[in-house]
RNA sequence: GCUCCGGUGGUGUAGCCCGGCCAAUCAUUCCGGCCUUUCGAGCCGGCGACCCGGGUUCAAAUCCCGGCCGGAGCACCA
Protein backbone atom coordinates (compact mmCIF):
# COMPACT_ATOMS: atom_id res chain seq x y z
CA UNK A 1 0.00 0.00 0.00
CA UNK A 2 2.83 2.19 0.93
CA UNK A 3 4.22 1.73 -2.14
CA UNK A 4 1.24 2.56 -4.39
CA UNK A 5 1.15 5.23 -2.88
CA UNK A 6 4.88 6.32 -3.54
CA UNK A 7 4.02 5.23 -7.12
CA UNK A 8 1.31 7.52 -7.36
CA UNK A 9 2.79 9.89 -5.77
CA UNK A 10 5.81 10.23 -8.27
CA UNK A 11 3.52 9.81 -11.35
CA UNK A 12 1.64 13.42 -10.31
CA UNK A 13 4.82 14.68 -10.95
CA UNK A 14 4.13 14.64 -14.22
CA UNK A 15 2.44 17.70 -14.09
CA UNK A 16 4.30 20.51 -13.72
CA UNK A 17 3.18 23.33 -11.51
CA UNK A 18 0.92 25.20 -13.01
CA UNK A 19 1.75 29.29 -12.86
CA UNK A 20 -0.16 31.82 -10.58
CA UNK A 21 -1.84 28.87 -9.17
CA UNK A 22 -3.41 28.82 -5.89
CA UNK A 23 -4.47 26.02 -4.16
CA UNK A 24 -8.56 25.95 -3.87
CA UNK A 25 -8.70 28.93 -6.24
CA UNK A 26 -7.94 27.45 -9.00
CA UNK A 27 -11.15 26.82 -11.84
CA UNK A 28 -10.29 24.51 -15.09
CA UNK A 29 -12.65 23.96 -17.70
CA UNK A 30 -13.03 21.50 -20.51
CA UNK A 31 -14.29 22.43 -23.48
CA UNK A 32 -15.75 20.44 -26.41
CA UNK A 33 -18.13 21.04 -29.02
CA UNK A 34 -20.84 17.73 -28.91
CA UNK A 35 -20.17 17.39 -32.31
CA UNK A 36 -19.45 13.63 -32.12
CA UNK A 37 -18.42 11.43 -29.42
CA UNK A 38 -15.52 12.33 -27.06
CA UNK A 39 -12.48 10.60 -28.50
CA UNK A 40 -8.32 9.57 -27.38
CA UNK A 41 -7.59 13.56 -27.96
CA UNK A 42 -10.94 14.94 -26.04
CA UNK A 43 -9.48 12.49 -23.16
CA UNK A 44 -6.65 14.33 -22.56
CA UNK A 45 -8.75 17.83 -22.12
CA UNK A 46 -10.39 15.83 -19.38
CA UNK A 47 -7.26 14.41 -17.85
CA UNK A 48 -5.05 17.19 -17.46
CA UNK A 49 -7.64 19.31 -16.47
CA UNK A 50 -9.72 17.44 -14.40
CA UNK A 51 -6.11 16.53 -13.13
CA UNK A 52 -4.78 19.80 -12.56
CA UNK A 53 -8.04 21.08 -10.56
CA UNK A 54 -7.87 17.99 -8.29
CA UNK A 55 -3.96 18.87 -7.65
CA UNK A 56 -5.22 22.55 -6.56
CA UNK A 57 -8.24 21.37 -4.88
CA UNK A 58 -10.14 23.61 -7.74
CA UNK A 59 -12.88 23.18 -9.66
CA UNK A 60 -13.89 21.64 -12.65
CA UNK A 61 -16.35 22.36 -15.33
CA UNK A 62 -17.55 20.68 -18.25
CA UNK A 63 -18.43 23.50 -20.75
CA UNK A 64 -19.88 22.85 -24.33
CA UNK A 65 -18.86 25.16 -26.96
CA UNK A 66 -22.03 24.37 -29.05
CA UNK A 67 -22.39 27.59 -30.93
CA UNK A 68 -22.46 26.70 -34.86
CA UNK A 69 -25.22 24.65 -35.50
CA UNK A 70 -24.43 24.29 -39.08
CA UNK A 71 -20.61 23.62 -39.57
CA UNK A 72 -19.88 22.03 -36.50
CA UNK A 73 -23.27 20.83 -35.50
CA UNK A 74 -23.72 19.29 -31.89
CA UNK A 75 -25.41 15.71 -31.56
CA UNK A 76 -27.87 15.74 -29.40
CA UNK A 77 -26.68 12.02 -27.52
CA UNK A 78 -23.02 13.45 -27.62
CA UNK A 79 -23.58 15.82 -24.75
CA UNK A 80 -24.37 12.82 -22.21
CA UNK A 81 -21.57 10.99 -23.23
CA UNK A 82 -18.88 13.68 -22.57
CA UNK A 83 -20.55 13.11 -18.70
CA UNK A 84 -20.18 10.17 -18.72
CA UNK A 85 -16.75 9.64 -19.80
CA UNK A 86 -15.62 12.34 -17.64
CA UNK A 87 -17.23 10.44 -14.85
CA UNK A 88 -15.59 7.34 -16.08
CA UNK A 89 -12.39 8.62 -16.57
CA UNK A 90 -12.41 9.98 -12.69
CA UNK A 91 -13.22 13.77 -13.36
CA UNK A 92 -16.60 14.23 -12.43
CA UNK A 93 -17.20 17.81 -13.46
CA UNK A 94 -18.23 20.25 -10.66
CA UNK A 95 -20.20 22.20 -13.01
CA UNK A 96 -21.78 21.28 -16.46
CA UNK A 97 -22.18 24.59 -18.72
CA UNK A 98 -24.19 24.54 -22.20
CA UNK A 99 -23.28 27.42 -23.90
CA UNK A 100 -26.22 27.60 -26.47
CA UNK A 101 -28.31 27.84 -23.52
CA UNK A 102 -26.67 31.30 -22.92
CA UNK A 103 -26.68 33.14 -25.69
CA UNK A 104 -28.99 35.76 -24.71
CA UNK A 105 -25.97 36.31 -21.95
CA UNK A 106 -23.36 36.94 -24.58
CA UNK A 107 -26.09 39.12 -26.45
CA UNK A 108 -25.98 41.92 -24.01
CA UNK A 109 -22.20 41.76 -23.66
CA UNK A 110 -22.17 42.01 -27.20
CA UNK A 111 -24.76 45.56 -26.71
CA UNK A 112 -22.28 46.76 -24.19
CA UNK A 113 -19.06 46.16 -26.51
CA UNK A 114 -21.28 47.99 -29.34
CA UNK A 115 -22.48 51.11 -27.04
CA UNK A 116 -18.74 51.42 -25.94
CA UNK A 117 -17.56 51.60 -29.75
CA UNK A 118 -15.63 48.71 -29.38
CA UNK A 119 -17.96 46.53 -31.88
CA UNK A 120 -19.78 47.19 -35.50
CA UNK A 121 -21.71 45.37 -37.68
CA UNK A 122 -20.01 44.75 -40.90
CA UNK A 123 -21.84 44.05 -43.84
CA UNK A 124 -18.42 43.29 -46.24
CA UNK A 125 -18.38 39.87 -48.42
CA UNK A 126 -16.20 36.90 -46.88
CA UNK A 127 -13.83 37.84 -49.72
CA UNK A 128 -14.45 41.67 -49.00
CA UNK A 129 -12.94 41.66 -45.86
CA UNK A 130 -10.14 39.58 -46.26
CA UNK A 131 -8.77 42.72 -48.81
CA UNK A 132 -9.37 45.16 -45.93
CA UNK A 133 -7.28 42.63 -43.46
CA UNK A 134 -4.93 41.73 -45.70
CA UNK A 135 -4.01 45.18 -46.56
CA UNK A 136 -4.33 46.70 -42.90
CA UNK A 137 -7.57 48.67 -44.00
CA UNK A 138 -10.64 49.65 -42.39
CA UNK A 139 -13.91 48.65 -43.86
CA UNK A 140 -16.21 51.40 -44.19
CA UNK A 141 -18.43 50.16 -41.63
CA UNK A 142 -16.41 50.29 -39.09
CA UNK A 143 -16.58 54.17 -38.17
CA UNK A 144 -19.91 54.35 -38.36
CA UNK A 145 -21.96 55.72 -35.40
CA UNK A 146 -22.95 53.68 -32.15
CA UNK A 147 -26.62 54.58 -32.88
CA UNK A 148 -26.33 53.14 -36.02
CA UNK A 149 -24.32 49.82 -35.03
CA UNK A 150 -26.97 49.57 -32.56
CA UNK A 151 -29.56 49.73 -35.06
CA UNK A 152 -27.85 47.19 -37.71
CA UNK A 153 -26.99 44.86 -33.93
CA UNK A 154 -30.89 44.68 -33.60
CA UNK A 155 -31.63 44.27 -37.43
CA UNK A 156 -29.54 40.96 -37.20
CA UNK A 157 -31.14 39.85 -34.05
CA UNK A 158 -34.75 40.72 -35.47
CA UNK A 159 -33.89 38.93 -39.36
CA UNK A 160 -33.60 41.86 -41.27
CA UNK A 161 -30.62 40.48 -42.93
CA UNK A 162 -30.13 36.48 -44.19
CA UNK A 163 -26.90 34.67 -43.41
CA UNK A 164 -23.80 36.44 -44.77
CA UNK A 165 -25.05 39.31 -45.18
CA UNK A 166 -23.91 40.79 -42.03
CA UNK A 167 -21.60 40.37 -38.63
CA UNK A 168 -20.76 41.74 -35.97
CA UNK A 169 -17.13 42.16 -35.51
CA UNK A 170 -14.74 43.20 -32.33
CA UNK A 171 -12.33 46.13 -32.86
CA UNK A 172 -9.13 45.61 -32.36
CA UNK A 173 -6.41 46.92 -34.51
CA UNK A 174 -6.48 46.28 -38.84
CA UNK A 175 -2.96 47.13 -38.58
CA UNK A 176 -2.14 44.48 -35.96
CA UNK A 177 1.09 42.53 -37.25
CA UNK A 178 -0.45 39.46 -36.65
CA UNK A 179 -3.56 39.48 -39.65
CA UNK A 180 -5.48 36.90 -37.72
CA UNK A 181 -6.12 39.08 -35.09
CA UNK A 182 -7.48 41.73 -36.99
CA UNK A 183 -11.09 42.69 -36.49
CA UNK A 184 -12.18 39.28 -36.17
CA UNK A 185 -15.79 38.15 -36.31
CA UNK A 186 -17.69 37.83 -32.63
CA UNK A 187 -21.56 36.93 -34.29
CA UNK A 188 -22.67 35.71 -37.18
CA UNK A 189 -26.40 34.91 -38.58
CA UNK A 190 -27.01 30.92 -38.81
CA UNK A 191 -30.41 30.11 -40.15
CA UNK A 192 -30.27 26.69 -38.97
CA UNK A 193 -32.18 24.41 -36.29
CA UNK A 194 -29.98 24.38 -32.90
CA UNK A 195 -30.63 20.04 -31.76
CA UNK A 196 -30.32 21.70 -28.06
CA UNK A 197 -32.60 25.18 -28.71
CA UNK A 198 -34.25 24.83 -31.89
CA UNK A 199 -35.10 27.88 -33.87
CA UNK A 200 -34.55 30.02 -30.98
CA UNK A 201 -31.90 32.36 -32.09
CA UNK A 202 -30.76 32.89 -36.10
CA UNK A 203 -27.18 34.75 -34.48
CA UNK A 204 -24.71 32.86 -32.59
CA UNK A 205 -21.70 34.24 -31.34
CA UNK A 206 -18.42 32.36 -32.86
CA UNK A 207 -16.03 30.26 -30.33
CA UNK A 208 -13.82 33.14 -29.43
CA UNK A 209 -16.45 35.63 -28.47
CA UNK A 210 -18.48 32.94 -26.38
CA UNK A 211 -15.37 31.55 -24.84
CA UNK A 212 -14.22 34.76 -23.44
CA UNK A 213 -17.29 35.88 -22.13
CA UNK A 214 -17.75 32.25 -20.48
CA UNK A 215 -14.25 32.17 -19.27
CA UNK A 216 -14.87 35.33 -17.21
CA UNK A 217 -18.20 34.87 -16.06
CA UNK A 218 -17.00 31.32 -14.84
CA UNK A 219 -14.17 32.11 -13.08
CA UNK A 220 -11.88 30.08 -14.84
CA UNK A 221 -8.31 30.83 -13.74
CA UNK A 222 -6.30 28.80 -16.11
CA UNK A 223 -7.01 27.86 -19.67
CA UNK A 224 -4.99 24.45 -21.43
CA UNK A 225 -5.95 24.44 -24.69
CA UNK A 226 -4.00 23.28 -28.34
CA UNK A 227 -2.02 25.47 -30.15
CA UNK A 228 -3.96 25.64 -32.86
CA UNK A 229 -6.06 28.12 -30.77
CA UNK A 230 -3.13 29.94 -29.77
CA UNK A 231 -4.52 33.22 -31.55
CA UNK A 232 -7.68 33.07 -29.37
CA UNK A 233 -5.54 34.81 -26.49
CA UNK A 234 -4.41 37.47 -28.93
CA UNK A 235 -7.78 38.14 -30.22
CA UNK A 236 -9.90 37.86 -26.70
CA UNK A 237 -7.77 39.63 -24.88
CA UNK A 238 -8.81 43.31 -27.10
CA UNK A 239 -12.10 41.68 -24.96
CA UNK A 240 -11.12 41.63 -21.35
CA UNK A 241 -8.89 44.79 -21.81
CA UNK A 242 -12.27 46.82 -23.02
CA UNK A 243 -13.85 45.60 -19.88
CA UNK A 244 -11.29 45.91 -17.66
CA UNK A 245 -10.81 41.76 -16.93
CA UNK A 246 -8.06 39.88 -16.37
CA UNK A 247 -7.24 37.23 -18.51
CA UNK A 248 -6.97 33.67 -17.39
CA UNK A 249 -3.21 31.87 -17.78
CA UNK A 250 -3.08 30.12 -20.96
CA UNK A 251 -1.64 27.13 -21.52
CA UNK A 252 -0.82 25.18 -24.70
CA UNK A 253 -0.29 22.00 -25.87
CA UNK A 254 0.44 20.47 -29.23
CA UNK A 255 -1.56 18.37 -31.01
CA UNK A 256 -1.10 14.11 -30.30
CA UNK A 257 -1.03 12.24 -33.36
CA UNK A 258 -1.70 7.96 -32.56
CA UNK A 259 -0.05 6.17 -34.95
CA UNK A 260 -2.39 3.22 -35.09
CA UNK A 261 -5.41 5.69 -35.61
CA UNK A 262 -4.49 7.94 -38.96
CA UNK A 263 -6.83 11.19 -39.62
CA UNK A 264 -10.13 9.86 -38.78
CA UNK A 265 -12.22 12.60 -38.73
CA UNK A 266 -15.96 12.43 -36.98
CA UNK A 267 -17.54 13.29 -40.01
CA UNK A 268 -15.78 10.20 -41.56
CA UNK A 269 -16.56 8.10 -39.31
CA UNK A 270 -20.32 8.72 -38.77
CA UNK A 271 -20.45 8.07 -43.02
CA UNK A 272 -18.85 4.91 -42.57
CA UNK A 273 -20.52 3.29 -39.44
CA UNK A 274 -23.87 4.50 -41.61
CA UNK A 275 -22.34 2.80 -44.44
CA UNK A 276 -21.52 -0.42 -42.53
CA UNK A 277 -18.16 -0.20 -41.97
CA UNK A 278 -18.09 -0.19 -38.74
CA UNK A 279 -20.39 -1.33 -36.53
CA UNK A 280 -20.99 1.82 -34.66
CA UNK A 281 -19.32 4.11 -32.29
CA UNK A 282 -18.22 1.45 -29.80
CA UNK A 283 -16.67 0.02 -32.75
CA UNK A 284 -13.24 -1.76 -31.40
CA UNK A 285 -10.99 -0.21 -34.14
CA UNK A 286 -12.17 3.42 -33.55
CA UNK A 287 -10.23 6.00 -30.90
CA UNK A 288 -13.52 6.92 -29.37
CA UNK A 289 -13.47 6.55 -25.79
CA UNK A 290 -16.56 4.51 -26.01
CA UNK A 291 -14.94 1.96 -28.17
CA UNK A 292 -11.81 1.64 -25.63
CA UNK A 293 -14.01 1.10 -22.46
CA UNK A 294 -15.60 -1.76 -24.25
CA UNK A 295 -12.39 -3.19 -25.44
CA UNK A 296 -11.45 -3.01 -21.69
CA UNK A 297 -9.10 -0.13 -20.86
CA UNK A 298 -9.04 1.15 -17.51
CA UNK A 299 -9.46 4.67 -16.68
CA UNK A 300 -6.04 4.80 -15.43
CA UNK A 301 -4.27 3.55 -17.98
CA UNK A 302 -5.94 6.27 -19.91
CA UNK A 303 -4.72 8.96 -17.13
CA UNK A 304 -1.21 7.73 -17.13
CA UNK A 305 -1.07 7.75 -20.46
CA UNK A 306 -1.76 11.21 -21.06
CA UNK A 307 -0.01 12.56 -17.94
CA UNK A 308 3.35 11.37 -19.32
CA UNK A 309 2.99 13.51 -22.23
CA UNK A 310 2.80 16.35 -19.91
CA UNK A 311 1.42 19.73 -21.30
CA UNK A 312 4.37 21.04 -24.26
CA UNK A 313 3.81 22.84 -27.13
CA UNK A 314 5.75 20.09 -29.40
CA UNK A 315 3.70 17.69 -31.29
CA UNK A 316 3.32 14.20 -29.66
CA UNK A 317 3.62 11.32 -32.10
CA UNK A 318 2.79 7.96 -30.06
CA UNK A 319 1.83 4.48 -30.61
CA UNK A 320 -0.96 2.58 -29.04
CA UNK A 321 1.94 0.34 -27.43
CA UNK A 322 2.10 2.92 -24.98
CA UNK A 323 -0.89 2.87 -24.26
CA UNK A 324 -1.32 -1.02 -23.94
CA UNK A 325 1.57 -0.72 -21.82
CA UNK A 326 0.23 1.18 -19.06
CA UNK A 327 -3.28 -0.68 -19.50
CA UNK A 328 -1.05 -3.69 -18.71
CA UNK A 329 0.31 -2.62 -15.81
CA UNK A 330 -3.09 -2.32 -14.44
CA UNK A 331 -4.65 -5.24 -15.87
CA UNK A 332 -2.14 -7.83 -15.01
CA UNK A 333 -2.74 -7.37 -11.68
CA UNK A 334 -6.61 -7.86 -12.00
CA UNK A 335 -7.18 -10.18 -14.45
CA UNK A 336 -8.26 -13.64 -14.45
CA UNK A 337 -6.54 -16.04 -16.14
CA UNK A 338 -8.31 -17.75 -18.69
CA UNK A 339 -7.58 -20.59 -21.22
CA UNK A 340 -8.85 -19.75 -24.93
CA UNK A 341 -8.01 -22.19 -27.84
CA UNK A 342 -7.73 -20.50 -31.65
CA UNK A 343 -7.76 -22.73 -34.35
CA UNK A 344 -8.41 -25.43 -32.08
CA UNK A 345 -7.32 -29.23 -32.83
CA UNK A 346 -8.60 -32.17 -31.08
CA UNK A 347 -5.70 -34.45 -29.68
CA UNK A 348 -6.32 -37.68 -27.78
CA UNK A 349 -3.60 -38.69 -25.10
CA UNK A 350 -3.45 -42.46 -25.08
CA UNK A 351 -3.03 -43.44 -21.19
CA UNK A 352 -5.74 -41.34 -19.31
CA UNK A 353 -8.28 -43.58 -18.45
CA UNK A 354 -10.25 -41.65 -16.35
CA UNK A 355 -10.95 -38.02 -15.88
CA UNK A 356 -9.07 -35.71 -13.08
CA UNK A 357 -9.67 -32.78 -11.96
CA UNK A 358 -7.18 -29.78 -12.17
CA UNK A 359 -6.80 -26.97 -10.00
CA UNK A 360 -5.36 -24.27 -11.60
CA UNK A 361 -5.22 -20.31 -9.79
CA UNK A 362 -7.15 -17.59 -11.35
CA UNK A 363 -4.10 -15.44 -11.11
CA UNK A 364 -0.72 -16.86 -10.47
CA UNK A 365 0.41 -14.23 -8.12
CA UNK A 366 -3.31 -12.46 -6.45
CA UNK A 367 -5.32 -14.27 -4.32
CA UNK A 368 -8.12 -14.72 -6.27
CA UNK A 369 -9.25 -18.79 -6.11
CA UNK A 370 -9.21 -21.20 -8.32
CA UNK A 371 -10.40 -22.58 -11.74
CA UNK A 372 -10.88 -26.33 -12.53
CA UNK A 373 -10.01 -27.91 -15.73
CA UNK A 374 -11.32 -31.90 -16.53
CA UNK A 375 -8.07 -33.73 -16.89
CA UNK A 376 -9.39 -36.33 -19.64
CA UNK A 377 -8.65 -38.20 -22.55
CA UNK A 378 -9.73 -35.59 -25.56
CA UNK A 379 -8.54 -32.04 -25.52
CA UNK A 380 -7.71 -29.08 -27.64
CA UNK A 381 -4.87 -27.53 -28.35
CA UNK A 382 -4.31 -24.45 -30.81
CA UNK A 383 -2.82 -25.70 -34.36
CA UNK A 384 -0.05 -22.90 -33.97
CA UNK A 385 1.11 -25.61 -31.18
CA UNK A 386 0.41 -29.06 -32.37
CA UNK A 387 2.40 -27.91 -35.19
CA UNK A 388 5.36 -26.71 -33.38
CA UNK A 389 5.16 -30.10 -31.38
CA UNK A 390 4.12 -32.27 -33.59
CA UNK A 391 6.12 -35.54 -32.65
CA UNK A 392 8.04 -33.76 -29.72
CA UNK A 393 7.22 -33.58 -26.41
CA UNK A 394 5.09 -31.14 -24.63
CA UNK A 395 3.60 -30.09 -20.99
CA UNK A 396 -0.17 -29.62 -20.90
CA UNK A 397 -0.28 -26.61 -18.15
CA UNK A 398 -0.94 -27.87 -14.92
CA UNK A 399 -2.29 -31.88 -16.40
CA UNK A 400 0.55 -33.78 -17.76
CA UNK A 401 3.21 -34.26 -20.43
CA UNK A 402 2.62 -35.62 -23.31
CA UNK A 403 4.14 -36.46 -26.66
CA UNK A 404 2.45 -35.21 -29.55
CA UNK A 405 2.04 -37.30 -32.60
CA UNK A 406 1.03 -36.50 -36.40
CA UNK A 407 -1.62 -38.22 -36.31
CA UNK A 408 -3.70 -36.45 -33.76
CA UNK A 409 -2.91 -38.74 -30.83
CA UNK A 410 -0.82 -37.83 -28.04
CA UNK A 411 1.10 -40.35 -25.86
CA UNK A 412 1.26 -39.56 -22.22
CA UNK A 413 4.70 -39.29 -20.83
CA UNK A 414 6.12 -39.36 -17.13
CA UNK A 415 6.22 -35.63 -16.24
CA UNK A 416 10.29 -36.46 -15.15
CA UNK A 417 10.59 -37.14 -19.44
CA UNK A 418 9.18 -33.56 -19.85
CA UNK A 419 11.19 -30.59 -18.22
CA UNK A 420 8.39 -28.06 -17.30
CA UNK A 421 10.13 -25.42 -18.67
CA UNK A 422 8.74 -21.82 -20.24
CA UNK A 423 8.53 -22.77 -23.79
CA UNK A 424 7.21 -26.05 -23.71
CA UNK A 425 4.41 -25.36 -21.55
CA UNK A 426 0.59 -25.22 -23.89
CA UNK A 427 -2.46 -24.22 -22.94
CA UNK A 428 -5.49 -26.51 -23.53
CA UNK A 429 -9.35 -27.25 -23.25
CA UNK A 430 -11.10 -30.17 -22.26
CA UNK A 431 -13.53 -31.19 -24.86
CA UNK A 432 -16.48 -31.82 -22.52
CA UNK A 433 -15.73 -28.30 -20.91
CA UNK A 434 -15.27 -26.37 -24.00
CA UNK A 435 -17.21 -23.54 -24.72
CA UNK A 436 -17.50 -22.03 -28.13
CA UNK A 437 -15.40 -18.16 -27.85
CA UNK A 438 -15.71 -15.46 -30.77
CA UNK A 439 -12.87 -12.50 -30.15
CA UNK A 440 -13.44 -10.02 -31.73
CA UNK A 441 -10.43 -8.08 -32.50
CA UNK A 442 -9.34 -4.85 -35.14
CA UNK A 443 -8.58 -7.41 -37.69
CA UNK A 444 -11.20 -9.13 -37.50
CA UNK A 445 -12.75 -12.41 -35.75
CA UNK A 446 -10.98 -15.00 -34.21
CA UNK A 447 -12.97 -18.23 -33.28
CA UNK A 448 -11.91 -20.83 -31.01
CA UNK A 449 -12.97 -22.60 -27.70
CA UNK A 450 -12.48 -21.30 -24.20
CA UNK A 451 -12.88 -23.44 -21.16
CA UNK A 452 -16.27 -23.02 -19.45
CA UNK A 453 -15.11 -21.20 -16.25
CA UNK A 454 -14.88 -17.88 -18.46
CA UNK A 455 -18.62 -18.22 -18.43
CA UNK A 456 -18.21 -16.56 -15.10
CA UNK A 457 -16.24 -13.63 -16.24
CA UNK A 458 -18.64 -11.55 -18.11
CA UNK A 459 -17.82 -7.97 -17.91
CA UNK A 460 -14.61 -8.54 -17.00
CA UNK A 461 -11.09 -7.86 -18.58
CA UNK A 462 -9.19 -11.37 -18.08
CA UNK A 463 -5.97 -12.70 -19.67
CA UNK A 464 -6.29 -15.56 -21.86
CA UNK A 465 -3.11 -17.40 -21.55
CA UNK A 466 -0.31 -17.35 -24.22
CA UNK A 467 -2.82 -15.24 -26.19
CA UNK A 468 -3.88 -12.11 -25.03
CA UNK A 469 -6.21 -9.40 -22.55
CA UNK A 470 -9.32 -9.16 -23.67
CA UNK A 471 -12.79 -8.13 -22.17
CA UNK A 472 -15.49 -10.85 -21.84
CA UNK A 473 -18.80 -9.09 -23.32
CA UNK A 474 -21.57 -11.49 -23.52
CA UNK A 475 -22.49 -15.14 -23.55
CA UNK A 476 -25.28 -15.81 -25.00
CA UNK A 477 -24.53 -19.07 -28.02
CA UNK A 478 -21.15 -19.42 -26.92
CA UNK A 479 -18.47 -16.36 -25.69
CA UNK A 480 -17.95 -13.01 -27.12
CA UNK A 481 -15.07 -11.11 -26.08
CA UNK A 482 -13.96 -8.17 -27.10
CA UNK A 483 -9.52 -8.27 -27.83
CA UNK A 484 -8.43 -5.30 -25.82
CA UNK A 485 -4.31 -6.19 -26.26
CA UNK A 486 -1.34 -8.61 -25.94
C1' G B 1 3.01 36.19 -48.28
C1' C B 2 2.22 37.70 -42.94
C1' U B 3 2.27 35.93 -37.72
C1' C B 4 3.32 32.38 -33.90
C1' C B 5 5.38 27.89 -31.83
C1' G B 6 8.50 23.71 -31.48
C1' G B 7 13.16 20.50 -32.56
C1' U B 8 16.72 15.56 -26.21
C1' G B 9 17.81 7.77 -28.03
C1' G B 10 12.79 3.97 -32.45
C1' U B 11 8.70 6.50 -29.40
C1' G B 12 7.19 9.71 -25.30
C1' U B 13 9.33 12.51 -21.40
C1' A B 14 12.74 15.17 -17.38
C1' G B 15 16.39 18.91 -17.46
C1' C B 16 16.31 24.56 -20.47
C1' C B 17 13.34 30.10 -17.20
C1' C B 18 17.92 30.72 -12.53
C1' G B 19 24.84 27.93 -17.55
C1' G B 20 28.82 23.93 -14.10
C1' C B 21 26.53 18.51 -9.68
C1' C B 22 24.22 16.08 -17.34
C1' A B 23 30.23 11.14 -19.72
C1' A B 24 21.84 13.72 -19.60
C1' U B 25 16.15 11.37 -16.08
C1' C B 26 12.18 8.08 -16.27
C1' A B 27 8.92 5.09 -19.18
C1' U B 28 8.09 2.34 -23.51
C1' U B 29 9.97 -0.27 -27.82
C1' C B 30 13.94 -3.43 -29.40
C1' C B 31 17.87 -7.19 -28.14
C1' G B 32 19.86 -10.91 -24.58
C1' G B 33 19.43 -13.90 -20.05
C1' C B 34 16.35 -16.00 -16.02
C1' C B 35 11.51 -18.26 -14.67
C1' U B 36 9.79 -27.20 -13.36
C1' U B 37 2.10 -22.36 -13.34
C1' U B 38 1.24 -19.12 -18.82
C1' C B 39 2.61 -15.02 -22.05
C1' G B 40 3.86 -10.60 -26.13
C1' A B 41 3.51 -10.88 -18.30
C1' G B 42 7.34 -10.74 -14.34
C1' C B 43 12.62 -10.40 -12.86
C1' C B 44 17.77 -9.13 -14.42
C1' G B 45 20.96 -7.02 -18.02
C1' G B 46 22.07 -4.36 -22.70
C1' C B 47 21.90 -1.03 -27.20
C1' G B 48 20.36 3.82 -27.92
C1' A B 49 19.67 11.03 -27.89
C1' C B 50 20.92 17.03 -26.64
C1' C B 51 18.88 19.34 -35.42
C1' C B 52 23.25 22.15 -37.79
C1' G B 53 26.72 26.35 -37.74
C1' G B 54 28.63 30.48 -35.35
C1' G B 55 28.91 33.60 -30.82
C1' U B 56 29.13 34.78 -25.30
C1' U B 57 31.69 32.22 -21.21
C1' C B 58 36.79 29.34 -17.42
C1' A B 59 32.23 26.35 -18.54
C1' A B 60 26.19 25.61 -22.93
C1' A B 61 21.25 20.55 -23.87
C1' U B 62 20.71 25.06 -21.09
C1' C B 63 22.00 32.15 -23.01
C1' C B 64 22.45 35.06 -28.12
C1' C B 65 22.45 35.11 -33.66
C1' G B 66 21.81 32.55 -38.33
C1' G B 67 20.28 28.23 -40.97
C1' C B 68 17.62 23.71 -41.67
C1' C B 69 13.41 20.74 -40.47
C1' G B 70 8.49 20.21 -38.42
C1' G B 71 3.68 22.14 -36.66
C1' A B 72 -0.11 25.94 -36.27
C1' G B 73 -3.05 30.42 -37.37
C1' C B 74 -4.41 34.34 -41.04
C1' A B 75 -12.86 30.90 -41.52
C1' C B 76 -19.33 34.32 -40.81
C1' C B 77 -15.21 25.94 -37.65
C1' A B 78 -14.40 24.40 -33.05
Amino acid sequence: MYQEDEKRERKELHLPPLPKAEKGKVVMRFAPNPNGPPTLGSARGIIVNGEYARMYSGKFILRFDDTDPRTKRPMIEAYDWYIEDCEWLGYKPDEIVYASKRIDTYYSYASRLIEMGKAYVCKCGREEFKKFKEDGKECPHRERSVEENIDEWNGMLEGRYSEGEAVLRIKTDMKHKDPAVRDWVAFRIIMAEHPLVGGKYIVYPTLDFESAIEDHILGITHILRGKDLSDSEKRQRYIYEYFGWEYPVVKLWGKIKVHEFGKLSTSFIKKEIERGKYSGWDDPRLPTLKALRRRGFFADALRNFFLSFGVGENDVSVSMKNLYAENRKIADKKAKRYFFVWNPVMIEIEGIESIRNIHLPLHPSEEMGERILKGEKSVYITEDDFRRFAGKKARLKGFCSVRILESGKAILLDDEKVLKRAGNIIHWVPVSQAVKCKIITPEGEVNGYAEDNALDAVGEVVQFERYAFCRIESRNEGLVAVYTHP
